[in-house]
Parts: C-alpha cells; structure tokens; sequence
DNA sequence: TGTACATCAGTGAACGCGCGTTCACTGATGTAC
DNA sequence: TGTACATCAGTGAACGCGCGTTCACTGATGTAC
C-alpha cells in the first residue's frame, strides 16, 4: 500500500575537479542555502539558484541533474556537520554515574547541536525540507538510523544493558527527540532557546534514568 | 536581524454559499491533500488542484487567492482534529496519582493524535509543511501555543504548581515533544509505531514526573 | 405551486513569465614535454 | 622556464511547458412573490 514514489535522480553529475569548478560547486551549495531562507522550498529553482551563485544554468547542470540532487547536496553538509558534532560529543562521553554531569553531558550535545544548526547558513530550513521533501526523506532517515545506532552500541557497552531491538529503538528515539528539541528552539524565535535546550535536557535524561534501571 | 518575510496573502475570498459551492469548496481541499502527498509541497500547484479538484482554475480563484492559502485552509483543518482530539484527552485525563494511570493517559494521546494525523488523507505531509512552508508556519506555532496554555492551566490546577513561564515551557516542550512523536512514528514506516509510540509515552511521563516533583 | 430574476458559481480563452533542460560553442586551466 | 594542447569549465541561445492570474462571459441556484 506504499504509495508509488516519484523517482529523482540525486547523484551529483561531474566532480568539480579544478580549482575554479571547486568555486563554482561551493557557490551553487551556497546560493541554494541562501535561497532556501529567502524564498522556501515551494519556490526554489535551479534558475533562481544559478543566478544567485553567479553562473549560467547549464554550469549548475554540469555538476547536478536537477534542484532535488542540489538540495540533497546542501543537506548532506548540514547531516555531516550534525554527526561530527555527535561523534565528538560521544567520545568526550563522561560516562560516570553522577546524575548532575549526566544530565550537563546531554545539555552540552543540543546545545553543541544547536550551534551546529544555527551557524550553517539555512541550516532549520535545510532540517525542515529533510522532512519535508520526500526524495530527500531518506537521506535524513538514513543518517539518525546511524547515529542512534552508533549510541545504542555505546550506551549498551557503557551500561551492560543487551543491545536488543529495544535499546535501538530507545536510543533512535532519544536521537529524533534531541533533533526535535534543536529544531524547536530555531523555529520558534519567541522562545528562550537557552531554557528550552535545558529542559530538553531535562526530559532526555528524565527517560535515560528509566531506560537504564528497567 | 529577522529576515524580510515575504508577505503572502492567507485569507479565503468568497465563502461558498450554495449547496454546490461547498462541495466545490471541499473538492479543493481534498484535492490539495491529495496532491500533497503524490506530488509533494514543492510541486504543487493551483492549475494541479483545480485539474484534481475537477474544476477550472479561475473556480478556485473564486475561494482561495493563492496556493498557500489553499493549504493554510487544509493545514487549519488538521490542527482543528488534533486540538479536538487533545481537548477530548484533556477532559478525560483520569488526573490520578497512578504511575501506571498516568502513562496509560500519555499513551492514549499519543494514539488518539497519531490515529486522526495518520487517518487525515495526507496528514504526514500537511504537517510536515506546516513546519517548512514559512508563510504556514505561524499557524502551526499558534495552534501549538494555545494547545500547552491549555495543558499548562491544566497541570497547575491538578497539582498545584505556580502557573509561571517555567510550567509554560515545559508544557510547551511537553506539547511539541508529542507531536514531534507522533511525527516521527508516521515518517519512518520501518518503525514499530505502536512500540515508538509507547515509548514516547514513557519519555513524556519521565519529564512529568521530574517537573512535578521540583 | 409556479416562475421571474437577483445573486452565486463556474467557464473558456488569453497573457506574460519563469521553469527545466539541451545544444553547439568559446574560454580557462594545468600539465607534459 | 616556456608553451602546446588536451581536457575541463562555463556560456548564449533556444525550446516547449506549466505556472499564476485576470477577463468578460454563461450557467445554476434558490427565493420572493
């Protein structure tokens, strides 16, 4: 009953291998970011993206096949980001068992997230079409799937806990809410970022204390 | 440093009055929910949902001023089911001590907005455009502010907590956490939903229990 | 109960514009000698 | 160190198409009498 999905090419063309086509490849990233904030995703286009890049549409053709394979581009940079941020933080892991330096650890990955997000040029608008833009859906599925895998595994080393389905699907939703929370606090500008993260924090570890002690 | 929003008009022209007109009227709705998820929020189109909706274009000219205000109208309809949904939940909300009553009541909610998001003919998309549509995006905040004001009032009448900012965040967390649940269950159908829906249930009730007792 | 007619609802045709995409081409880069 | 030239990068012009939007118009509805 899975609705019969709309096919889009999203591998990227021609590598830009000279210096001046490294330039180009960067602009066309850039422009389409910059886009996204000005005009949304129901309006973006390969021509828009183009010209603001400085560049005629067939040099952005040279290097994608369509704007689907441009924003999948753009968003992989922000996916990138994300995880090395999460990777960094996981290692840095404190580990110990003092509720308070717990609870401090999660704070610091959505906040250090939430950096992340807010200094990528459209980086919630580059989170929100992920969602939003079926072709790109997988990408962002694809990614989280990873990192709360890669958590799961720690969180099972750590704890002594089985590494069973449950444990995956916790920590997956552990991952989805912490994103959520992030996403939350750039959407809604009338909200205290600051306080939100914390209590984001809050309910994150709220629900590991229970994971860990079932 | 708030970026210069494109002003784009929301507000329906001319009610339907007649019989026929509302039929006309529910014909464009359906048809954009329709085309939203086949065609997705960066494809459609009015000339598509007229071509749908089994009308001339100008028809729907008659009503709507513009695309957006197309989906802003289909967008109010899911907020108007979910707020329902909630506020049925509110009144029914057993407000026991019972552990156990308690998440039993989370879950229940959980179900009840995943049940009307997921039987609502492109529920998923509707929401997903609401967060990445700018122009929709107020409606969906709106909808979600007066929704914890409500579960914040709520809350400091049945437990006797100071109705301050401090519970209204919380709450709000609390409100855009269950959603972004409910979301998240829909967007991944490789997830066991009811299990992730449980789960949820589990996270919310954790963070209730810490905001309660502080 | 019948019908005239004011109002409401929907159409056909037309418009200029930006879209995605391709072509044969010119110009720039960098490296082999 | 200089340059010829193969390859890479980007252009200008063109295309057909669907977009949003408006117009003067015809047809349908429902109610006042």
């Amino acid at each position: 009953m899975t609705t019969p999905k709309r096919q889009v090419e999203l591998l990227e063309k021609n590598r830009p291998r000279q210096e001046r086509a490294k330039r180009t490849y960067e602009a066309i990233i850039n422009a389409a970011a910059e886009l996204l904030v000005e005009v949304g995703v129901e309006r973006i286009s390969t021509n828009l993206i183009a010209e603001r890049a400085g560049i005629t549409v067939p040099a952005l053709y040279r290097y994608f096949p369509n704007k689907y394979a441009v924003l999948h581009a753009l968003g992989a940079v922000l996916m990138d980001r994300q995880n090395e941020a999460f990777e960094q933080w996981m290692e840095s892991f404190s580990g110990g068992t003092d509720e308070q330096d717990v609870l401090a650890d999660i704070y610091s990955v959505l906040k250090l997230t939430y950096d992340v997000t807010r200094d990528m040029p459209g980086g919630l608008e580059v989170s929100l079409a992920l969602r939003a833009v079926e072709p790109l859906r997988e990408l962002r599925i694809t990614s989280n799937r990873m990192v709360s895998e890669q958590f799961a595994a720690y969180m099972a080393n750590a704890t002594g806990i089985a590494l069973d389905e449950q444990l995956q699907l916790q920590c997956r939703l552990g991952v989805e809410m912490a994103y959520a929370v992030v996403e939350n606090a750039l959407e809604d500008s009338a909200l205290p970022e600051e306080q939100l993260l914390r209590e984001g924090a809050r309910m994150l570890h709220a629900y590991l204390d229970r994971v860990i002690s079932t």
